[in-house]
DNA sequence: GTTTGATTCAAACATACGTTTGAATAACAG
DNA sequence: CTGTTATTCAAACGTATGTTTGAATCAAAC
């Protein structure tokens, strides 16, 4: 393929992932996409075959790179010896909210996207939850052995808590920074981050009304 | 008005509530709705003026009360004496939480939507916001006088993880029992209460090393 | 029973959408 | 330069959408 191919398919997904990101999927037309990317309309169509798979596609090339950078931090902890929760929780969230500082890559609208997807009533939804369900389960474990003493189904919870905490502040991110009038400012990838580890390692470490009442 | 007309008004609230819980907002079509609503397409617009206004006044139907029962739980708990974080926990997250057993009233399906609406890009999310501003306000100087030693800043993250947490369950609750094949199930609202405000308790409680490193 | 107002209904309207087509153009290989 | 392939382009296609319309139906008041 030649560089003008890549150019436009490029433009594409990179328009596309920032309208999607401002108006959502469904309400952002594949004219208006390729409007803003001086592309034809009929170069979707070309370039991907359908504007579902557009949006497949550019799901894929964010999701898989995120996904490795997990394990491979999870691996780094383990290398080092460190099986923190500290540190598990640090390469299962770092790797996600650092994506809003990687502008130079388009990161920031994508954290919306991902963000919103947990939400999401769409098929694509489980085509990427499948890929996730081995990611899940290798820091299922490693939460496991991080925390020897909590119950399984505790553990499950509060691993589902967190990951909402973590979808909240990817897809409403901005929303607290307004609210706040930037007191609050998610942008800063490393402070958020350590905020999120102390608030979920601790809930994480909660003594469970919920099983022996 | 007759009965009849409310008759008619209701199925379509109801039955809108189920479809774009279901399927999406912008995925479900007027036809759809008055399909399974035994009603005739037009009726939305002489019922609602259009779609939109069927959207808005299908959230105002539920957002009000439950704000107003979050207030009256957290009155209750000041009127007994009771300023502990966890009754001003559960006075913010039980009316949410609760919504799904409503399912009389069908609150099960709009549970889902308004756990989305937080990640959603859509104008209506500011004007419930707005509605939302007072309630936040009011629970903020709660939990702030439950942790009078906590830094202002680390109680305004820690609330809007807790509210991540929340509206997660919220949108993806049925995930997280299909993925546990049951084991976790959010339907029990008074055990997932309870597992979240133990979480959540436990996270406003943490130690803060973002401040201090 | 007639009249009045509210509601339902089938049909049509205009618009926007994703997709397809076939010609025009660009890029490159021999 | 010639032939081939990849890409762009304007135009059209079929379909689905939200909305409007005007007649038909119904319920209740007089």
């Amino acid at each position: 393929m030649s560089a003008t191919t890549y150019d436009t398919r490029d433009r594409l997904l990179d328009t596309a992932e920032r309208l999607f990101a401002e108006r959502g999927i469904d309400a952002t037309s594949l004219r208006h996409i390729t409007a803003e990317a001086d592309a034809n309309l009929a170069s979707v169509n070309y370039h991907f075959g359908s504007k579902e798979e557009l949006v497949r596609e550019l799901f894929a090339r964010r999701i898989g790179p995120i996904n490795r950078e997990r394990l491979d931090q999870l691996a780094a902890c383990q290398a080092r010896g460190d099986t923190s929760l500290e540190c598990v929780l640090s390469a299962f969230l770092g790797p996600a909210l650092r994506l809003r500082l990687d502008a130079a890559h388009g990161g920031e609208h994508f954290t919306c996207l991902l963000g919103r997807l947990y939400s999401e009533p769409t098929e694509l939804k489980m085509v990427i939850i499948d890929e996730f369900k081995e990611v899940l389960a290798r820091f299922n474990t490693a939460l496991q052995r991080a925390l020897p003493d909590l119950a399984h189904d505790d553990l499950t919870w509060r691993f589902f808590f967190t990951i909402g905490s973590m979808a909240h502040l990817m897809s409403a991110g901005d929303l607290l920074n307004t609210l706040t009038q930037g007191r609050c400012d998610p942008s800063d990838a490393e402070g958020t981050l350590q905020r999120l580890i102390d608030f979920s390692a601790a809930g994480f470490r909660a003594i469970s009304r919920g099983d022996t009442p």
